[in-house]
Parts: structure tokens; sequence; C-alpha cells
DNA sequence: GCAATCTTGTTTCTATACAAATGAATTCAG
DNA sequence: CTGAATTCATTTGTATAGAAACAAGATTGC
């Protein structure tokens, strides 16, 4: 008889990629304590892709309707972005860097890479291309 | 002038973490209504180890005091878990296993194993092993 | 013995994260 | 045109996640 395969939570991919992240935003939050991952995410994705619907930015930073409104929110408040009415179509927001994000983002970017870097640094080059390729296959 | 590297928000390790982490949450959750990866982490330890301190178990479990203490609570709320006061030492509380926790992660855990198959799943047996060393390493 | 230090747990606060429900607005098909 | 379907955003609720402050209890060193 085939004796079932024990569960180890040490070897579970969820339990694995939890720790992981937790080390990432230790590392993050050390470098630049002025916003969060994933408020830094949104600057970028505005950096990269210019104004865009709050829905749609939410979709590009891989956040929910309900999610993304409370970063846009707190990054509003921050003063890091602005939100407007869409002139053509009333349901939507469309958000926009400001100028003091933009000068975050500008003085942080290469903070942010620094981080990555970090996060990644017990591997080596190739190795670290090895694990980002891996992943990129699991998203 | 060597030219910054830019910040590309698809590339960083932290992004694809989180998108990584996002699919095997909801692998989990279609597989495993019952209860969430943390909680089910918690009945993991708990069998492995049996009985334990709280806050040894938010360490055994990658979780901060505050976080296991709600965890703690709502598994218990549950009926999964059952804490008592540490007769030895009256600063501790004894988080236990409860006859329906044991029962739940009896029937789950092949479930669970089954999720961490299906998150690896797009990648051959060679590859998940080398991404699971890669990124026991980054821990 | 007693003060200092450490440990354990709770509380409060902020920040995601997302499901579900809801309402307003737009688009589409007949 | 009009109703149905879809889209966008907000709200509500639940679940982590962790920092910081605090209190109670235990340990340590003098």
């Amino acid at each position: 008889m085939n004796r079932a395969e024990p569960y180890i939570l040490d070897d579970q991919i969820g339990f694995v990629l939890r720790r992981v992240t937790q080390r990432h935003l230790a590392i993050f939050a050390a470098a630049i304590p002025e916003v969060t991952t994933t408020q830094f995410a949104v600057l970028a994705r505005l950096m990269e892709s210019g104004p865009q619907s709050q829905n749609h930015l939410g979709r590009a930073t891989a956040m929910d309707a309900a999610t993304i409104k409370g970063v846009v929110d707190r990054l509003a408040r921050l003063g890091f972005v602005a939100t407007a009415a869409d002139p053509d179509d009333r349901r939507r927001l469309t958000v926009s860097l400001t100028d003091a994000g933009a000068t975050l983002f500008a003085a942080r970017s290469s903070t942010a890479l620094k981080v990555s870097a970090d996060t990644l640094d017990p591997l080596s080059p190739e190795e670290q291309a090895i694990l980002k390729a891996l992943l990129a296959r699991l998203t």
C-alpha cells in the first residue's frame, strides 16, 4: 500500500514564498521608509505608463479594485499622486503622478533596484536569472 | 557616463513574488475553503510539533506576536485549536490542536499537498527542485 | 531581597488583500 | 429607443502583517 506523503510545512512553496517576501519587505522598509513596496509599485507603473484609470492601474500592479482604491487614497494623502474624473467617461477616475511623486521616484528608484539586488544577493547572477525565469512561469 | 539602470516593475523580485503568491492563495482558497493558508500552516505546525506556546508557534510559522494572536483567535473560534494557561509560567498561553482540528488536517493535508503541486505545475520536477533550492537560500 | 532586564502576550494602529454587494455610467444587441 | 450586460468605483467585512506601546511575569546579577 502506498504510504501518503507527509505534509511538511517547511517544504511547502506557499510557506517559503511568504518567508522570502517577508525578508524582501523588511529590506525595502529599511531602505525606503517613505512608502511601502505596494505604493512604490504604483508610482513605478505611473512613471512607466503615464496617467491611467484607477481600475487599469490596479490591474497593472496586481491589485484588486478595493485594494488599489486604498493605495491610491494613501498616496494621494501623501501628495504623491492626484486623481481626476475622466471627462469622457464618468465612471472613471484617472490617476496621475504629482511632481512630488515623480521626485520621490527619481530619488528612490536606484535604491529600489538595490533592494531587489539585496533580496537576491545570496544567489549568484546565474542563479538569480534562473530563479526569475522560473518564477515568471508561475505568475 | 554610465546610464542608470531603469526600474522596470515587472522585473522586480518583490512584484513577481507577490503575483506568484496571489496565484498560490487563489489555488488554495478554491481547494480548501474551510481555512486560509496561514491558518492551515498553524494546524500543520501543531500536528508536527504538538502543543506549544503561542509565541513559539508564531515564530515557528513566521508570524509576529500580534499576527499569531489573531490567527489563533480565529482558529479557536472555528474550534480547530484550544488555548490554555501554562501551569508553570503564567505569561504563557499553550496552543493545541483539537480533535476537530486534527480531523480537518487529516482530511485536508493531501489536498494541501496537491495545492503546492498545482502551484508548481508549470515547471518540470527538475525545475521545481531548483526553484525550491534557490528560494530556500533567500529566507 | 531587589532592581534591571528579558520574555510573553495583548492592544492599538496602519497597510494590504480580496470577496461580495451596490450604484452609476457606458456599451451592446434587438 | 430600450433593456440587458458590462465596466468602474465605492463600501463593507474579514484576514493577515507587523510596528510600537504597554503590562504582567520570569530571570538574572549584585
